[in-house]
DNA sequence: ATTAGCTGGTGATATTTATCATGCTGCCAA
DNA sequence: TTGGCAGCATGATAAATATCACCAGCTAAT
């Protein structure tokens, strides 16, 4: 656990912070944390896989990113609003490991190495969220599935063929484009020999060409 | 300099702090940072008006943010990186604070509440840049327009007239449309009346008007 | 003074993407 | 058993946006 979560923290130190930990079990689609409620938790994950969303003024749901185990799930918002601007919801069955969010930040007042880490965790999966949205933007429809493809082949199941954990919608919610446009452009890849497909089981059958298309369009 | 700077942080600290701060003055255009270099020092801006880019693949610039005084510069990447992945540049002149940033994390481990003061602020700043892209992702062209004079007239100069920092391109670059769109798009408000014209100067006549079309398209 | 380059501007046209319509499947509840 | 609803799929068409071409004004460099 040490190594996964902090670096330089004392075994001591994570003890006394997680004594309070508390696990919970969350079963696919279902709401972990609600835009909007009052921030009491510091939340990461265990297992499972997650979106984080924000619903906009028109009820519309836009995916601002992915969480896989050992996120911190509470990734932004929790040390600057009172409330979370943003939803997070399990797209596989998932457990949650909570912590108290006042312990956490009484620790961090304390012990300067656990705050530092924190700092550096935080600002990481920050960072991803920022970048990854500007390289979203940049491209193209093409561009925007080859990526996400990639992106799950790669960051979540590190192999070419894995079952998509999200529908055709929630990849338009991600991408930012329509729900038609997404299946076109998967029927496309697949016609085009890109990859194949059974429902949800993606096989990557060109990744290079792939990549390409990600990159140029 | 305290209120503005940090809430919970004494004031031998703050000064124990910037005696070796240095000051740099920056004009208009100049790049105070550069993507690829280490990141050595802390930077918060003390006046003017500077841009936050990245350079992609292909070698167009994409605006990442805009930051005015008193926000830190260093916004991310800081405490997760060895070298920026954005350049700063200055839009207007400018001049910026400088503090070494072993300094800053040797303080952040001896003291808590400047930690967390800290993260709080480096926190507000990411949330926005992150709230900033969904809003801009889920607006079409003309909606993307009016939201960033509205960001200009509201968060920037806080008035209904102002001139315009930016060029039509780097309009372009942040909102990832084309100039030629941004220039028609401005020209179209013009014409229907929400704004007035004059090279860079702006005025906007119907502030309620444009807020329905930065909301509704 | 002359050219080159950049910004602002406009129109015509091509491309990309959204919208609308329709069908098909599987699933769940009445 | 029958709706009805959600996800996946495809085609036709409309709307949004990009691309290309061209012009004017300004400024920096030769």
């Amino acid at each position: 656990m040490q190594s996964l979560f902090f670096a330089h923290v004392t075994k001591d130190v994570l003890e006394d912070i997680c004594v309070h930990k508390i696990e919970r079990q969350h079963s696919k689609g279902e709401t972990i944390i609600q835009q909007g409620d009052p921030i009491k938790e510091f939340i990461y994950l265990k297992s499972g896989l997650v979106k984080l969303i924000r619903t906009t003024s028109e009820n519309k749901d836009q995916i601002i990113s992915f969480s896989k185990p050992f996120d911190f799930v509470s990734v932004f918002s929790v040390f600057s609003s009172e409330y979370y601007n943003y939803s997070v919801i399990a797209i596989d069955d998932s457990i949650t490991c909570i912590l108290d969010l006042e312990e956490v930040k009484r620790h961090a007042l304390n012990n300067g190495h656990f705050a530092m880490d924190l700092m550096y965790r935080m600002s990481t999966a920050t960072d991803h969220i920022i970048i990854d949205n500007m390289e979203i933007r940049k491209k193209q429809l093409k561009g925007r599935i080859a990526h996400i493809l990639l992106y799950f082949a790669r960051n979540i199941y590190k192999a070419n063929n894995f079952e998509l954990p999200v529908s055709r919608r929630e990849i338009a919610e991600y991408i930012g484009m329509t729900v038609e446009n997404v299946i076109r452009t998967l029927s496309e890849f697949r016609k085009d020999g890109l990859i194949k497909i059974y429902g949800k089981e993606i096989l990557i059958l060109n990744e290079k060409f792939l990549e390409e298309v990600s990159e140029h369009g």
